[in-house]
DNA sequence: AACGGCCCAATGGTCCAACCAATTGACTTG
DNA sequence: CAAGTCAATTGGTTGGACCATTGGGCCGTT
């Protein structure tokens, strides 16, 4: 066979016709690997789609099969498709897990609003606040003064001592309730709200009469938890949020 | 040439002469992949020395070199080894890191038991399949479709396929409810779920059964959710987690 | 019309026999 | 002795062949 001009011509096929993104030389496998991985990533490929046949791979890129194969297996190996005889290779995962830690630092991430985020809390607090009042031990209740201790001595909605506590007592709540998982959701979600766009929006939006209401509701929510009187912290949780929510909305309708 | 022999005998030779693991039929390659990958576990080839050649070890295991490179194409992938033309295969790591970064393993990370992690989905997931059926759109319905596709393709709950469809479709549903807040809580609970931890502990608990009832259930979801029916997409979400969770507690009980 | 079994095309899996390319070290040569 | 040359070694790639599995269509039975 024409060897000696079918292989390097296929090479610069593929090097030049789909910009392979850089060095990777040798390797033709490495090189389909990361085009067909970057397709997947782009959306050119759907994940749970099948992609094209083996033998239709190798001719659209100008390579052999084997070389194809290799390829797959290594995406294989990766987790990003899954091989199956007799069917095809399907794509499983654009973003390969990628990440590590930074990864929450996703663009997609910060688009959460305040709204969502006050509905989602109080859909899961009010569950948090009940647990809490069946399972708060008495290191739970002093963890929780100490919260509201904290917050007493804030002068402003936009003190850190305000927001702290609020933090550490709503986290401190889902402690209380003993499921570790609920603990790790709002602990997240609080990680939102200390971030420079809510709080903006927050400290824009709710009067300085919020302080003292605050209080009174957190303090309402803790004699309940402290009574084990759960379906009395679920209602004073609701109170809570939905006053937030108010003040939010109110602080819409004003601007 | 004397394929219809060579290739039966071939196989035997290895499987039996090497005695692999068990399971993993077909895939002459992954067969070799950890055959090889366990004798570098087990010191036979230490580390920073050379494999033997290609050619050799085809010839030692009885199979095409073609077969032995596409095993030592996974293991690289895998990081185990290192390959240089004109050189040859370098042994790099014997214990393969076990998991990635290990980096989200806090202390406090790993302490969220199975248990209360489905009691926390249930609650959160209940919600936003209601919420996905109030508000979802065609392109969410098939996000849907291609997370079913995906774990349809699963061969057991151990297969990736199986827990990468599964997540996929939860998010997907959290996604469609149109709350990002929520789709932040369960990707992050997805995240434990993939943790080798919970992973064990499910494999462990789930019969084979598992497969097809999921599949069921997911359909009934997701029938509910394109259906816009918000009250049969909650009590569908609830069977569902709901069977998981007695899929747990049936395992325990047992063992 | 619905069900069930059979057949076959499609698709991945394996093998082989070459040849190309990079590396390395021995050998030759000045 | 130094530098260049050459050949063996080793991975990289190819095309072609054949096998095993899968899945869907076709057809006969019920």
């Amino acid at each position: 066979m024409a060897n000696s001009e079918t292989r390097p011509a296929a090479r610069d096929k593929v090097t030049r016709q789909l910009r392979l993104p850089q060095v990777e030389p040798g390797r033709l496998y490495r090189q389909i690997a990361s085009l067909i991985g970057e397709r997947i990533d782009r959306g050119q490929f759907p994940v749970g789609s099948l992609l094209p046949p083996e033998r239709d791979l190798a001719q659209q890129l100008g390579v052999s099969r084997t070389s194809v194969r290799e390829a797959l297996i290594a995406l294989e190996v990766s987790g990003k498709v899954s091989i199956r005889v007799g069917h095809g290779v399907q794509i499983l995962q654009a973003t390969p897990r990628s990440d590590r830690v930074g990864a929450r630092a996703d663009p997609g991430e910060a688009d959460i609003g305040p709204i969502q985020l006050m509905q989602a809390r109080r859909h899961v607090e009010v569950k948090t606040a009940e647990l809490a009042a069946r399972n708060r031990s008495k290191l739970d209740l002093e963890r929780l003064r100490q919260a509201l201790a904290v917050q007493a001595r804030a002068r402003s909605v936009s003190a850190p001592e305000y927001r702290n506590g609020d933090r550490d007592f709503h986290v401190a709540i889902a402690r209380a309730g003993g499921n570790a998982a609920f603990t790790l959701i709002i602990a997240d979600l609080w990680d939102y709200v200390c971030k420079p766009t809510f709080s903006k929006f927050e400290e824009l939006l709710m009067g300085p009469e919020r302080l003292q209401m605050t209080a009174a509701e957190h303090r309402r929510i803790f004699d309940a938890i402290a009574a084990g009187d759960g379906v009395a912290a679920r209602k004073a949780m609701r109170n809570h949020l939905d006053a937030v929510l108010h003040a939010f909305s109110r602080g819409l309708d004003e601007n």
